[in-house]
DNA sequence: GAATTATCGATAAAAAATTATCGATATAAA
DNA sequence: TTTATATCGATAATTTTTTATCGATAATTC
């Protein structure tokens, strides 16, 4: 079922799904075992109904007049979420943001783990950052074959970008991760996500221009 | 025209448009004049007539047989998305990301600038991060309201963002960027941003899955 | 200089996402 | 026990977003 739902699931409902996730995290913390759509849709500024179209896709069942069981919609999100599933991955650029990810340990949460990171800069290279190693990008080829690493995290300055990522691939890498504000040309059987930081400033300070 | 469109725009074309400049930009800097809708959509597996859709609502205009003045539409873009307007803005929870994004100076390229950090650390506090000082949180409010500081990010561990959100609101902050996993219960004359990893995470494995 | 081609922008069509409607159901109140 | 009410899920309607069509235009080729 959740891997019929996983191709047809849009874009939007995958970014609200954390958000209900986060919030029955707190409820359940407070011991509160049912939360209706209409509660949630309230906190998230959104409408019931599409918070019962989202939920749905994930396969968790409410009641009427009473809600969802949050429990059990956790554990749904989760595993439609393929939060379940564990994926390692690699990080290539250990500066500022790169080691931050590195120490990041709620991304085991999400299924997902930094195995190792590489880096050009010799003085960096041969340590350790919040207990992962840091090898020089040199061994990324072998390591991530070795290890049948598929996701790839870009960490880079954007002017390396796009031969971190060719080099990525040419690894084996099949899904990347790009925080660099680059534009990557990249074979479409790569799967790309995007993470930009002008994007969110953009869309942050257009909210606030309607609210006023 | 921007004040008319920037109500209209769809959250998905806010995303692709920094794409289109990242894109651009490396263009420009190889000497590059003109680009049609068709080369761009091609790097970035869109069709064409969405680039041009996109693009439109800025209000450049393209030129048949011979595309989109590189110049023009960098301009227009910046124009567009707000990032010729200056904004500042504080940072709370000076840790590890929180460090990361004191010290990122691609803020400056989209009008952004974080003026100071908090934190209730006092190993951190009275310290300076990328050159930015770290102030204790009780400063904030006094600060803020000084310098009429509208934007807040919060890094601060999910456990603790309800409450800075809640301070940040004392404060004056009408916008917030909050990259703690947590859902916040805000009014809703606040813009807020919610940057989550996991649902990042999730849209890049659902685009590896489908190239499989 | 005429024909061909790539591309644009406007408008129309199609697809996707959101919102509304409504009968069913479970709890609470009368 | 009966009635009122909150909520669900399915389906329908609406709105938004994406994609297609097509005439106009500018560069290139013949
Ligand atoms: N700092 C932030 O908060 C932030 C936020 C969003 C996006 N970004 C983006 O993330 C990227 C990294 O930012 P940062 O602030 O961590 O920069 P940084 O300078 O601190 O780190 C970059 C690291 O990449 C390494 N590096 C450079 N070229 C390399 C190559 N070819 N192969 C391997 N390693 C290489 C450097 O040695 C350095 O360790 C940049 O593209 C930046 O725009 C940063
Ligand atoms: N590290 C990452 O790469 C990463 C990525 C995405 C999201 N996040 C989220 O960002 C947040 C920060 O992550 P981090 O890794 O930088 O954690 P961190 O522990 O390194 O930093 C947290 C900082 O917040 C400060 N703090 C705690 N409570 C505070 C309060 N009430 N007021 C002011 N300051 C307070 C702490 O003193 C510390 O300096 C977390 O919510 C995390 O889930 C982190």
């Amino acid at each position: 079922m959740v891997d019929e739902n996983i191709e047809k699931v849009s874009i939007p409902s995958l970014r609200r799904l954390p958000l209900y996730y986060h919030y029955m995290k707190i409820l359940k913390k407070r011991k509160v075992d049912y939360v209706s759509s209409t509660k949630i849709a309230e906190k998230m500024n959104l409408t019931p109904i599409q918070v019962r179209k989202d939920l749905s896709i994930t396969g968790v069942k409410g009641r009427a007049r009473v809600g969802f069981n949050i429990k059990d919609a956790l554990e749904k999100i989760e595993e439609f979420m393929g939060w379940k599933d564990k994926k390692d991955g690699i990080l290539v650029g250990c500066g500022d943001l790169g080691s931050a990810l590195l120490g990041y340990n709620n991304f085991k949460n999400y299924g997902f783990e930094i195995v190792a990171g590489f880096d050009v800069d010799e003085k960096i290279t041969g340590t350790e950052i919040h207990g992962k190693r840091i090898f020089p990008i040199d061994r990324m080829e072998n390591l991530c074959k070795r290890l049948h690493i598929k996701v790839g995290i870009i960490c880079v300055p954007s002017k390396s970008a796009q031969k971190v990522a060719e080099r990525m691939i040419d690894s084996g890498i099949e899904a990347i991760w790009n925080f660099a504000p680059a534009a990557l040309e990249i074979p479409n059987d790569i799967a790309l996500h995007q993470e930009d930081m002008a994007a969110s400033l953009t869309i942050l300070f257009k909210k606030h221009r309607k609210n006023r």
